[in-house]
DNA sequence: CGGTCTCTTGACGGAGTTCAAAGCTAGTGG
DNA sequence: CCACTAGCTTTGAACTCCGTCAAGAGACCG
C-alpha cells in the first residue's frame, strides 16, 4: 500500500512497522476509470472505500428518474454506504468515479476483523466517524439555514478548488437543485 | 449511575464490575426541567450528554430570530454539538430539555481520558459514532429525496409514539417547515 | 467535422413562506 | 376548582423561490 495511507493513520494514532504490515493485510488497491461504478443500486454494500487520488460521488435515482448526489470523496475520504454498509443490506445507491481515482477496499469482514486484532484501528476508526457525524451534522445545519444560492456561494467560497474541478451539474445535483437554477444564480452575480 | 446505562453499555462491548465503577467516576449525572438550556450559543462546548430519561432538543436561531430544531435525543442517545465539542470551540446551538429530563454528563477531557484508560470505551464510541454517522447521511438522503409533505408522512409513520410526544410546532421545526404549513398539511388527510 | 454532453436563457407553474387574525388548550395562581 | 393568560394551532390571501419544460449555444471527443 502506499506510503499516504500510512501517513493519513499516522495523523491520528502511533503505528510501527509490524503493525501497519498487519493492517496492510485486510486492504486491496483498485484504479477506476471516470464514470465506472464502484457500487450499483440493489448489491449487497460490501465494501467500504478510501480515496487514494482522485474523486468519488455517491448518488442515488429519485422517483423522477434524477441522478441526487449527497456526497463526493477526494483524497483521504471514506466513503460507502454506511447503513447498508454496517447491516450488509442492499443499497439504495450508487458509488462512482468522477475522475480517474485510485482507492483501497476494505470488506466488511476484513474491518471486523481488523479492528478486533488491531485495538488502535478502533481508535483510528473513533475519530473517523466522530468527524464524518461532526460534518453531516454541520451539512445538515446548512440545509436547514442557507437557500439554495446561500448553499451555492457558502461551497464556491470554502471549497473553491473543488468547484474547479467538477462538473457545474454535479455541483448542481449536491447542492439539491436544477443545473438550470445553478445557471441562474451564476448570471446573476456576474451581471 | 443508574444500571440503565450500564445496560446501554453492555449492548456494544463487555465489561465487568471494576470497569463499570472506573467508568462511572468519568460521568456526573443532572436534572433538567422543561424549557431549561444545557448549552446555549456562544458558550464553549464542553459537554457531550447521555440522555436517561426525557427527551432533548437541539436548535439555532436562523438569521429571522426563528429556532430551528436539527436534533432530537430521547432515552440513550448522545446529544451535543459534535464540531465545537471535538474543537472546543464555542457554539451555535442550544441543547434544550423538551421534558424533564435525566441525562449523564461528561466533559470533553474526562472522555478524552476514559477513552485512554478504558480501550473498551473507544470500540463503544466508535459503534456510536457509526451509526449517528449512518443515520445522518440517511436523514441527508430523505432531506433530498422528499418534499416537506413527504418528511412528515414519512416521520409520521416511522416515528408514530414521537409525534404524540412533542408539539407540533417543533415538529414543524425539526422537519424544515412552518407550522403553518403543518397545520395545511394535517387538514388535507382529515378531509 | 459531426454528435453527444454540458451550460444558458426564458416562460410558466406549484410547493411552501409570510403575515395577520381568530380559535383552541393547557398551565398557573388565586 | 375555576378563570385568565400565554402559548399553540388553524385558516386564508398574497407572494417568492425554485422546478419544469423547451429550445438554443458552446464545448469536448472520436
Amino acid at each position: 500500500m502506499p506510503a499516504t495511507f500510512r501517513n493519513h493513520l499516522e495523523k491520528f494514532i502511533e503505528i510501527n512497522d509490524d503493525e501497519y504490515a498487519e493492517i496492510s493485510t485486510y486492504f486491496t488497491q483498485a484504479s477506476v476509470r471516470k464514470k465506472e461504478n464502484l457500487l450499483e443500486e440493489g448489491q449487497i454494500c460490501r465494501s467500504h472505500f478510501f480515496v487514494l487520488s482522485g474523486c468519488l460521488r455517491k448518488f442515488f435515482i429519485n422517483d423522477k428518474g434524477v441522478e441526487q448526489t449527497t456526497e463526493f470523496a477526494i483524497e483521504n475520504w471514506w466513503i460507502t454506504d454506511n447503513m447498508a454498509y454496517e447491516r450488509q443490506q442492499s443499497t439504495g445507491f450508487f458509488i462512482q468515479a468522477v475522475e480517474p481515482s485510485e482507492v483501497l477496499v476494505i470488506s466488511h469482514d476484513a474491518q471486523e476483523a481488523l479492528l478486533r486484532n488491531v485495538p488502535a484501528m478502533e481508535r483510528y476508526f473513533r475519530f473517523v466517524y466522530q468527524r464524518a457525524y461532526a460534518a453531516s451534522q454541520m451539512r445538515i445545519k446548512y440545509l436547514y439555514d442557507y437557500s439554495r444560492e446561500d448553499l451555492y456561494y457558502h461551497f464556491h467560497d470554502h471549497y473553491p478548488e473543488f468547484v474547479q474541478r467538477i462538473p457545474q451539474y454535479l455541483l448542481a445535483s449536491f447542492l439539491g437543485f436544477t443545473p438550470e437554477y445553478l445557471s441562474e444564480i451564476r448570471s446573476k452575480r456576474r451581471s
